[in-house]
DNA sequence: CGTATACTTGACGGTGTGTAAACTAGCAGG
DNA sequence: CCTGCTAGTTTACACACCGTCAAGTATACG
């Protein structure tokens, strides 16, 4: 390894464009800033680490798959008791994610409108999500709770987008809404839409 | 004038911005195909015309809002004969203005986040928007058909967020529901949170 | 000691934005 | 007919960013 002991340069990079993305945007920081931040010559970031900044990027989506804090939270919503409770619980624990990447997930917001790659990993994201609401309304069906007039891919297709970044961007970045507020209106909305009543 | 008849410099300008970036995006054209697609060299553009990109997309985004299909579907709800009718309408109105400029508001939308002058065009934008919602809501309270466990603001900001470009791009663009469909089951949804059971 | 690894500096080609200067064709009015 | 204005032309430049290349340096390891 190399002399340095508190973290090697791959991860100061990440750490470094992850800050500075945050702050400012996709198209408001480059390359040469990214190194300057992280200890390092511009070059060297091509020479040994990323080939672009995109692939830059791509580590940094997938570093984030890994995050403890998003893993734990999905496991949560196997010990729902049953169908309703795991409606409410999908909301919470969607919103317990969004709160922890939301920040980082505008960056690749941005980045997918420009670069293909990244268009086919936020699709996966997606489609990762909508399987979790997937399973969600299955179970609703299973119960006969769901609420008549919809049907199961539209239901899922609406809870997908309930608990999308977009809303939680709307309600709680552009609004204000605090975090408890906004999963307790969502959840009340959720219950309201796709449940049949008792 | 010039010796072009069809339509001057400044709208073939606009309207070659339009289709271009609508096609493929803020970032993927440039000034000198958007020129030579008006037929003009691109130091015209800059000489004459427009200052700079984000000053020509603004003067696109000016000219939408006088688009008579707009201005027209806004009048419809001053004709609502109750506030119930008035919520219905709001979802189908705005719906109605989103198939219609969608597209290129995701332009405006990827272009607000590499510059702030666009974020203010937009906030603005979202504003009339939310100001809209704001009546309806207000129609709904004195009615009081406006559903318990709201606060007005909530209210207001939940139906705006209902109605958002977001929540159209998830479902009619992303998962291709019909624009029927869209607005009938918007509309149910709407209800069956704001309202409250007469 | 030699060598591989990580990184450095300096330079280049390509693309995009915005600015500047000098030049030209057509048209209008006196 | 000459003058001057308008709209547009070409060529060039400064700047910023990306990605690549080449030559050199420092350090750890066997």
């Amino acid at each position: 390894m190399s002399r340095v002991k508190p973290a090697d340069t791959r991860t100061r990079l990440l750490d470094a464009a992850a800050r500075l993305l945050v702050e400012r945007g996709y198209h408001q920081v480059g390359m040469e800033e990214i190194a300057r931040e992280a200890g390092v010559s511009r070059q060297a970031v091509y020479q040994g680490h990323f080939a672009s900044k995109a692939d830059l990027l791509l580590a940094l989506a997938r570093r984030l798959d890994d995050a403890p804090a998003v893993v734990a939270q999905i496991r949560r919503i196997e010990h729902a008791t049953d169908a309703v409770d795991a409606l409410d619980l999908s909301v919470e624990v969607v919103a317990s994610i969004e709160r922890e990447i939301h920040d980082i997930a505008r960056v690749f917001e941005a980045a997918r409108l420009d670069d293909p790659a990244f268009e086919a990993v936020w699709q996966d994201r997606m489609a990762q999500r909508r399987r979790g609401a997937a399973h969600v309304v299955e179970w609703l069906e299973r119960e006969g709770r769901l609420a008549d007039g919809w049907t199961q891919d539209e239901a899922v297709d609406f809870l997908w987008t309930l608990n999308s970044v977009w809303v939680y961007q709307a309600l709680v970045i552009e609004r204000g809404w605090t975090w408890e507020r906004y999963v307790e209106r969502l959840q009340v909305v959720a219950r309201a839409t796709l449940l049949r009543p008792a």
